[in-house]
DNA sequence: TCCGAAACTGAAGAATCCTTCATATCCTTG
DNA sequence: CAAGGATATGAAGGATTCTTCAGTTTCGGA
């Protein structure tokens, strides 16, 4: 997508006295809230200092923009799931096809669901202006990080590493976004915790004894 | 999400000549094109009108409001994609699992990808108001119909016929969302329909194996 | 206690955007 | 071919939204 430009994303100045890193943990938290509340069509910047308690200026004070605002709650919450998912990573290096399979799926769903609320108000701005490329760059990092878990489980005889991990990022990904972006029920939070490592786990199994020599 | 108000998302009439017809037709693209080309944000009226060669008047003849144009063409594009997928249930009905695999992988991916412009384009409105209750009705009547194929396949002895068949939907839904919503390449959708069949028929399997008595 | 910096305020300007409607043009049908 | 409905136009009103900035309040250190 041609958009506007890239603009300035970066806070316009960081906090120095405890209230104002108050202050911006309440613009975060009503940003959240209005997106779910509201949707971003109505997501204002005077809405959401309202809900915050603040004044509009004071948002300003801290982004140069409304874009950059939400690109802050994004980048924030994209970056617990990149820690998440390589600290995850770390502790599964070297382990069976099962165990990744297993690992991956918590540590992944972990992550999302530890703060929901925010995964689902992020996936409402994904399609806006660039979030697309933020997205596809954190993706295609955890693809790489996956494949080389499966390169180094001792019991993978996998052809296309690369192209297995690609498959179980996109249904990773793919499957908890669409439960999550529809106000799942319990019932449906707990089928995919149960499934989904049985899901990977037999595409693994299926992908290794097709390339079997 | 309590969102504005329901509002009357039907068309304002029906075109009775020919010219209309091709008017509609041209509005319905360039909301698509300007939708990828700028994103939801800079979606306007004017800007449509203008890709459309049309004048803004023309718009509202057929649409009470912004709205009830993209409800329109999420609309069409979502009815599109029941009907092959309900073609492809009729013709897959007590056919085993390694066939309802491969046919309801390759019926989802070849909707999807018939109109892929339209798809990602659609992807990107759907956080928007009230959308996500229209395709969560989606998700849900396809789940029925895949769960109503799993109980007719002959070779099926799954437990919790209608979790399975919630999972797939996660899956392929997810899976092929992820993927197109980041501009894919042609070796990305490649690889989604080698593959996404293989990861389907193995949780099929695994699913059937685990239930057995 | 007092002062300078940090933080906050909110009215108002500027920019969009949605929608209407009076008017003009184009078909079709009798 | 003339009349009447269908279709198209686009300037303008009304409403919303983003962003600024001059002025006020609060905090922390001297």
């Amino acid at each position: 997508m041609t958009r506007p430009a890239p603009a300035l994303l970066k806070p316009r100045k960081a906090p120095q006295q405890s209230r104002s890193a108050v202050t911006i943990a309440a613009i975060h938290e009503a940003t959240i809230q209005v997106l779910l509340a509201d949707g971003v069509g109505r997501l204002t910047t005077t809405r959401v200092a309202e809900r915050a308690g603040v004044s509009v200026g004071t948002m300003y004070q801290y982004y140069p923009h409304k874009q950059a605002l939400l690109y802050a709650i994004v980048d924030r919450q994209l970056q617990s799931i990149i820690e998440a998912m390589l600290t995850a990573a770390d502790r599964l290096k070297g382990h069976d096809l099962a165990s990744l399979a297993r690992g991956l799926t918590t540590a992944w769903l972990d992550a999302k669901t530890a703060d929901m609320v925010a995964s689902r108000a992020i996936y409402g701005i994904a399609a806006e202006f660039d979030l697309t490329e933020v997205m596809k760059r954190t993706m295609d990092l955890m693809t790489q990080v996956i494949a080389e878990l499966l390169a180094a489980a001792p019991d993978a005889r996998l052809a296309d590493v690369h192209g297995v991990a690609f498959m179980l990022m996109a249904m990773l990904g793919g499957a908890v976004r669409v439960v999550l972006e529809v106000q799942p029920s319990d019932e449906d939070l707990d089928r995919l915790r149960r499934e989904l490592p049985r899901v990977c786990l037999a595409y693994l199994l299926s992908a290794n004894e097709g390339a079997a020599g």
